[in-house]
DNA sequence: GCAAGTGATGCATTTTTTGCAGCGCCGGCC
DNA sequence: GGCCGGCGCTGCAAAAAATGCATCACTTGC
């Protein structure tokens, strides 16, 4: 897209915070680049960047104008998806930004099954937590964002909520596997590995214990589910999901998703359910690639989690 | 604004039909631009206009593609006029589609306000009936519309409404001035000039007419308001407002707006009340400076006829 | 069938963009 | 405290792109 390039160029430098640096990414010389913003900002009548000693950063304008800008391209691209799509040719792009419980399990099957529906929809998966997820949208660096966390940000729409009670996962040989459910004071003495701190499980156990008052065992804390729910084959200990993220297929039991490991729902007394929040940018058009996704995976969570599952 | 020429372009051509008479219009070769628009539909991948024999269409693409140009147009507008704004520039403009109701006397009063405050916004009034007004709407062509008619797009978003009786005006000697309000029956064998058949005003009254089957002696249809309210000082004859297009000042009394003049409502019962609709289209940010203006307008008329706006 | 209108194209010209070299500036470092 | 390396910026010449002219192929209306 001729027509954009000085734009883009703009919001690389912005990203870079160096006209140089910039000048690399695109492969063209600084001057070039300088002079392409010169004359922009020349034209808006405004400088769009304050002149640091090492290098440049965007001024109060430049935050406008460049998230005008970003707009601007989530827009081309949702125009040229509409465009390709009355052709025939139904091809698109979604980005996702997802917290790791819905990365793990639930999203490798909706995205292969919309897949098989629309092979030429590619994908980007970005797995962060929400702040990181919130920016993204803001940003436009993602269409659909599924967090596992309040959400903070009022430009974020949430299209649909899923309600989820946090599962403690254990050896199937262990004492507490017989429970249906599993109080927090049975946590006393038990080896007990969590969640990275910043992530939406490990927040609500954190308030729980504190409530409660107990001070647990932790023997280990990571923010990969693999690495935990593998440490669990070589040493017998204690860890805790959702069941988005240990079902293990869509309909199918998350008591049991492990031949060694089982899962057994925290009692809601001591925690409450967590909510996983789908959204997107509010008051953004989504491409249709991505709009049709969200539908997907909302009607797919719905045919799982009927009751759990609000709009 | 370099990076938008090629898209002004398109825009124009769309328009005007003809690539030769938009570079006319543009100050270009026809030559010129025409290899800007096959560039840019090489870029796009696919065709935006269909070429006929007497000229370009627009065809689907091309459709999808111009309304993203113009919204993108609308949303520079209001980027750079946020961007003047904090450097204290505070300047602006807005378009408004309005129908002569509201264009005649409101419009003039509210706009030379508003510029008191903010003397660096400028306007653009354009005089359309409804379904035009809606239409501006839609091409980005006007930011607000002032329409007395139902609405009927999908697409435009209604601020507030305004409920309004039709008056009937008359010479302050005639006969019916005695009265509070006027019966359409009171109208038989009287002398009426009446509004264009596409306004708003005139469908009510036609409607009215119809029920009660009354055959008005219309001597003179027009649709100028300053036209027949001139009229009405050589031959005596009645013709029909709103009260917005009378009142003399704002908070003025509108049964009495002309020294020879006179104005009474018609019996609601016979003609129901209108509604005017204050609207923008849906979705649409709309610029710093319009969105100020559209809160002025509704915030003044509630002031003068409180109970009858809605929002 | 001819004239007048349309959009498209080859080629020379003009305008714009780019790259190179070098300037002045500022902060970190030995 | 001078020096080095990074930064953004600017003359000037070369490269690239956009433009205008003349012309073609085509359709419609008279």
């Amino acid at each position: 897209m001729r027509f954009m390039t000085s734009l883009k160029f703009i919001d690389v430098v912005a990203r870079e915070g160096s006209i140089r640096k910039a000048a690399d990414k695109l492969a063209i010389t600084s001057t070039a680049l300088n002079r392409r913003i010169l004359q922009i900002e020349d034209e808006i009548g405004q400088p769009l960047f304050e002149r640091l000693p090492g290098g440049v950063r965007l001024n109060t304008a430049g935050e406008i104008f460049v998230q005008h800008i970003r707009s601007q391209f989530a827009d081309l691209a949702r125009v040229q998806s509409q465009i390709s799509d009355l052709s025939g040719i139904r091809r698109g792009h979604v980005r996702i930004a997802s917290g790791a419980d819905a990365l793990r399990r639930f999203l490798p099957r909706a995205i292969a099954r919309y897949r098989a529906n629309h092979p030429a929809v590619t994908f980007d998966l970005s797995r962060c937590y929400g702040d990181d997820a919130e920016a993204r949208l803001f940003s436009l660096d993602a269409d659909i964002a599924l967090i596992f966390a309040p959400i903070r940000a009022a430009h974020v729409h949430v299209a649909a909520t899923l309600r989820q009670q946090i599962h403690c996962v254990m050896p199937a040989t262990h004492r507490l596997a017989a429970r249906d459910t599993v109080r927090l004071r049975d946590l006393a003495g038990e080896k007990l590995v969590l969640p990275a701190s910043h992530s939406g499980v490990r927040q609500l156990l954190d308030t729980g214990m504190l409530r409660r008052n107990i001070e647990p065992e932790t023997i280990l804390e990571s923010d990969s589910f693999e690495f935990m729910q593998n440490f669990l084959h070589f040493e017998p200990a204690l860890f805790f999901q959702i069941p988005i993220a240990i079902e293990s297929e869509i309909g199918g039991d998350a008591s049991a998703f492990d031949a060694q490991l089982v899962a057994r729902p925290v009692d809601p007394a001591d925690v409450p359910p967590g909510t996983l929040h789908i959204c997107h940018l509010k008051g953004r058009v989504l491409p249709v690639a991505a709009a049709k996704f969200l539908d997907d995976v909302i009607t797919s969570l719905r045919s799982v989690y009927s009751d759990d599952v609000d709009q």
